[in-house]
Order: C-alpha cells, then structure tokens, then sequence
DNA sequence: TTGAAAGCGCTAACAA
DNA sequence: TTGTTAGCGCTTTCAA
C-alpha cells in the first residue's frame, strides 16, 4: 500500500480495514464499540489503528447515520454581553456538566444577528443533533419556528406558550415572587412595596403578579408599584419615586438584584435603615447580593440547574422519548441580613 | 417521484433537481452562486428551491468539498469561569465581529476536561476548518500538536514558542511593561518597585521582565520585586510586604489590576496617597480600573483586537497563504489618577 | 461473527 | 452553459 505523500491524507478506515486484513464493516464495527465482534479481531484493528493513528471522520460519519453527536447552545451575537451576564455562565455550566457523561459535544453557536440565515443553515444543515435556546430576552425567538425541524429546548417562558408547541423549562416567577413577598410578610411588614421589572419580558411580568397576589391575599395596598428596567440606576429612581408618595413602606420586593442594590443606597443616603425601617428582597441571588451592605436577602435562582434540566430533556427528545413540554424549576429563598 | 410521508424527510438538492427539471449539478451551482448559470435557469431553480423550501445539507456538502466553513473557538470547561474573565469576552467579541463578514460559522466548543479525546475527535474530524485557541495559562497547550494536522491559532504566547511552529498573536508584555515602568519614571519616580504575576504564566514572566529592564535601563534598585498569583488579595500581601521594607517606594508597576486594585487599598490604609506618595500603575484595563480610587492608571489590552486578528490570520492560514506566525498587537497606556 | 454492497447528499472534474 | 459521472468516508442491511 502505497500514499502519496504530497497528498497524504488522514488515514481512512478503508486504510485500516487493509492494514488490519479486515472488512471495512468490521473496522466500523470496533470503532463503534459493536459487542458481536471477536477480542481478537478487535485487538488486531485496535493495533491497526492505533499504528495509523487513525482518526473517524466524523462528517462522513454523520452522513451516512444522520446523527452528529453535537448539541448546540445558541449565543445571540449582541449577547456577547452575555458573557457578561451573570445568569448565562452558570446555564452553560450546567449545561455543559449535564453532557460530559454522555457522548455529546457541546458547541456555544455564536448567531451572527447581520446573518441570521448563517445560523439557521447550520442548524439546518444537519451539523447539529439537537439545540438549546436560551431566551433572556423576549426577542429571542426567532428559533422558535426550527422546532419543528430541529429538537429544541428553550429556556426561559416563551411569550405566548400556547401558540407553538415548543419545548420549554423555566423558573416558576410567580411562585418565586409570592414567596419574597410573603417572606416580607412574614416578617411583619404591612407597607409592602414592589419594584417591579421591564414589562415585556416574561420575568418582568410574572415577578410583578406574584407580588400582587401575595399582596391581595394579604389585603395589602396593590397601587405600591414601580417599574425599572432592571439596571440598578432604575432601581433608585423608582426608589425615590415609591418614596416620593409620601405613605408609609416598610418593606419591598425588587424584581433583580441590580435594582435592589440601587435601591437599598437610595434608602440609606436618605436616612432610612435597612433593614429597619424598609426589608428589602431581591431577586437572583447575583454573585454580588451578599456582598452588599448589609448582605441581600434574595431568590436564588437555579440556573445551573436549569441548563442541566434543558440538556438532559433535549438528550432525551432526540432519543425519541416522550417529554414534558413544560419543565418548571424550583427557586429558594436565601436569608441573608436585609429583610 | 412519491415521498412516503411518514418517513418524510427533508427535501434533498436531487429533489430540486426534479422540480426545476434541471441537473443536479446546476442546483449545486445556484446555491453555491456559481457565476456560469443562467439567469433564466437560475430564477427557475430558486422557484424550485423557494418551493420545497430546501436547506442544503451541510454535512453532506462538507464531506465532498472537504470545508465545513466553520471556525471553532476552543473554550476550557473550567474556563466557563471563563465567562467571568473580563479577558475573554472582548476576544470572543472580536473573532465573532471579525468572522461575520465572512462565510465563516464560528463555533465556541466547550472542552470537557474530563473527556479531552471527544474534543480532540471532533477538531480532528473534520468538523471544523479550522481551530483558535485562548491560552490565558499556560497549561491549555495541549493542542499544540493538533497544529500540524489542523490550522491553528493561539491567543497568547505559547510556552516555548521555537519548539513548536505554531500560530500565535499576543500583546508585547515586555513591551508594555516597560511602558508603565517607563511612565512612572517619566512623573521622576526614583524608586519603583513591582508587583509580579504568577511566575510560571507568560504574562507573568514578561511583565516582570519589562519592568527589569526599564529598571536597569534608568539604574533603579532591581531587588524591589514581590511576587502575587493575580488576585486582588496576593497584591495586597505584595504590596504589604514590599512596604514592610522599610525602603523608600514611591512607585509600583503591578502586572495586573486585580492585584493593583490591592496594593492601592493597602496603600491608603496604611495612610500613604496615592498617587502623592506612591504613583500605582496597573496592566489590563478590566472594566473596573475606571471606577477605583483614584481610577487605575493603566495597560490597555486590546483584547477584541487580539481577537479579530486571530480570526484573520486564521482565515487567511486556512486559505493557504502565507502568515507570520508570530503577531504582536500594541498595547497603550491610559493614564488616569493613579500616577 | 464477518463481509459485500448499496447508499447518505453533495461537489467537482470532465464532457458535451 | 449544462449534464454525466465518480467519488467524499462511513454505516448498515443482507447474506454468508
């Protein structure tokens, strides 16, 4: 057997097949870990590979068994701030802990947003078993119609659930927000205010009715409302604002911990003490919550354990099981010195 | 032609061929937009395409034309701490806005450590055209050897750069710490002293020895060295024991700001200005150095440069030209209050 | 248990 | 300009 060097190529198992003295059928046959092949002759293609140092050609592979092995995270470009964002570093962990025992290859797909159609031809193009999609914000479903196409998880409440029957695991918001309030409650609190989130993301919504429905339950005032955007500057404006009204608070759920923070200094520089005079909780449990002053009480959120949920359910949709359409996680209360 | 709807799949570029009564070849030609087709057989093939609402395989594309068109970025799991480094978002933002003008899917593969060979296979599988790795330490080398069966680019200077002739860019660390040292010097500083990085990284070598040469260059005392690990609380121990001396130090090059961000709390609790009595200059730029007291006069990374220009290169390698194999990117100095 | 042979869906000479 | 014809490297019935 003679190779050209100038063009000498990774070795092929047609190579391996003619060094071992075997088929081909049984060279792919060790390579895939068949059980019905002899120790001999797998010792024998085992030795010959490992001469030729060969490596499968996982294209042709996937060509011909239409499987890849590969499961894709997608990145929105602009989401490159995601690395930022302490919510997303902990989905991928999970996520990528949940696949290491399995023989898939996780790939963080970095969605180009000027090409959109990049994205979707790979997707589409059969380099991928199955995707994850992981939607902060509410824009981000542009995936949402490959799930008929493609096995995709999402992760984060679809906007409207109903509409495409699409694969989906969240934290439960509401339930999340009833149970920082009623821990407000709990504590005494009559004057229980909210700092609500933006109004067009799921969280942001539900946050605000669990609020309100502790608050209805509790016969308290449900006009003590204020909405930021989630950054912390919003957070003491609508701070100042609730304090403005001049009626008592003695107590308030803010719907992320970057408005929490802000708020909290907009009650001390105003004389207030927390958690004293107002018991703050947050909501995320962001690396920083206990390290402000005084530490935050919060709701901790799962998100490794999200990203662990989101893979396993999507291993198992492309092995054909049948799912959960919904998948709902649950979140904790962490005490800690502000309410 | 009958499809058996229940094992419907999807539509092939032989089944456009069919619809637009044309030869396979031609569909190729279309999608690939091949110059020599037909404006009339073009439009008639696009109908066709439009129709079956048909998505190349990419797999099968792959294995014939040998290309994926796909660029990986390889990613340590441990390094999933890698979303909290605020070196590695601005990279990844770089190559990402660097191959979006291109054909190029970029592709962030998530390294199990546990399972290195799943990593391996998948690069060497023909997977990808072609592979960028972030070495911030000096460990993540083990793709080195992959070089030669695979175009690869490294961030960062490898551990022994003649041994293997491999692809790197990096930011002139002996360069820019000189730069620093040089600026203290510059304000008439007479006695700057260093805080070092981890002595068995490259940033941490060559900082160091930026600021020795520097030293010698303007006959300063050598011996004013302290050693950290990068974090902020080794620069406060550095800077306590560099302090403990009992030698006059009016200046300090630290080979980061995490550390840096140490040695100025030091200072100011041990009643020294600074920059009054000591100037402190620090290296990296993180997002923070702005925001410290006083801002952090420091080295500015050009780290989405560094980026982009490994993508570049990595392009240009894969299209078999000529690349140096050493690129260095300048770094510049911002001077802020901190000296 | 092993081998032979027919594809997987596409590209790329080479002809026409 | 378009079509014909071999493959790309592997998996997978089906026989032996």
């Amino acid at each position: 057997m003679t190779i050209d060097s100038r063009t000498s190529r990774a070795p092929t198992l047609e190579m391996v097949a003619a060094e071992a003295g075997v088929s081909r059928a049984t060279v792919s046959r060790v390579v895939n870990g068949s059980p019905k092949v002899t120790a001999e002759v797998t010792a024998i293609v085992n030795d010959a590979i490992a001469r030729l140092n060969y490596v499968p050609n996982r294209v042709a592979r996937s060509l011909a068994s239409r499987r890849t092995d590969v499961i894709a995270l997608i990145v929105p470009e602009s989401t490159s701030t995601v690395f930022a964002d302490p919510f997303f570093a902990p989905v991928v962990r999970g996520v990528a802990r949940a696949l290491s025992d399995t023989d898939y290859t996780l790939n963080l797909l970095i969605a180009s947003e000027a090409r959109p159609q990049k994205t979707r031809r790979y997707l589409l193009g059969g380099n991928v078993d199955g995707a994850l999609v992981v939607s902060h914000h509410a824009e981000d479903h542009s995936y949402v119609g490959l799930g008929s196409t493609l096995p995709i998880v999402f992760g984060g409440r679809p906007i409207n659930p109903e509409t495409f029957d699409s694969y989906f695991v969240d934290v439960d918001n509401v339930h999340s927000a009833r149970t920082a309030t009623e821990h407000l409650i709990g504590l005494g609190r009559r004057h229980v205010a909210t700092i609500a989130g933006r109004q067009d993301m799921p969280a942001g919504i539900d946050r605000l009715n669990g609020w309100r429905e502790s608050i209805d339950a509790a016969g308290g005032d449900p006009a003590l409302i204020e909405i930021g955007d989630f950054s912390q500057s919003s957070g003491a404006d609508a701070m100042n604002r609730l304090l403005d009204r001049g009626v008592p608070i003695d107590g308030v759920f803010v719907a992320n911990d970057q408005m929490a923070a802000g708020a909290v200094q907009v009650l001390r520089t105003r004389g207030l003490s927390v958690p004293g005079d107002v018991a703050v909780v947050g909501y995320d449990d962001d690396t920083f919550a206990s390290t402000l002053t005084p530490p935050l009480t919060t709701m901790h959120q799962p998100s490794a354990d999200l990203g662990a949920t989101m893979a396993e359910l999507l291993v198992r949709l492309i092995a054909g099981e049948e799912v959960p359409r919904r998948t709902i996680i649950p979140t904790h209360l962490i005490v800690r010195g502000s309410a």
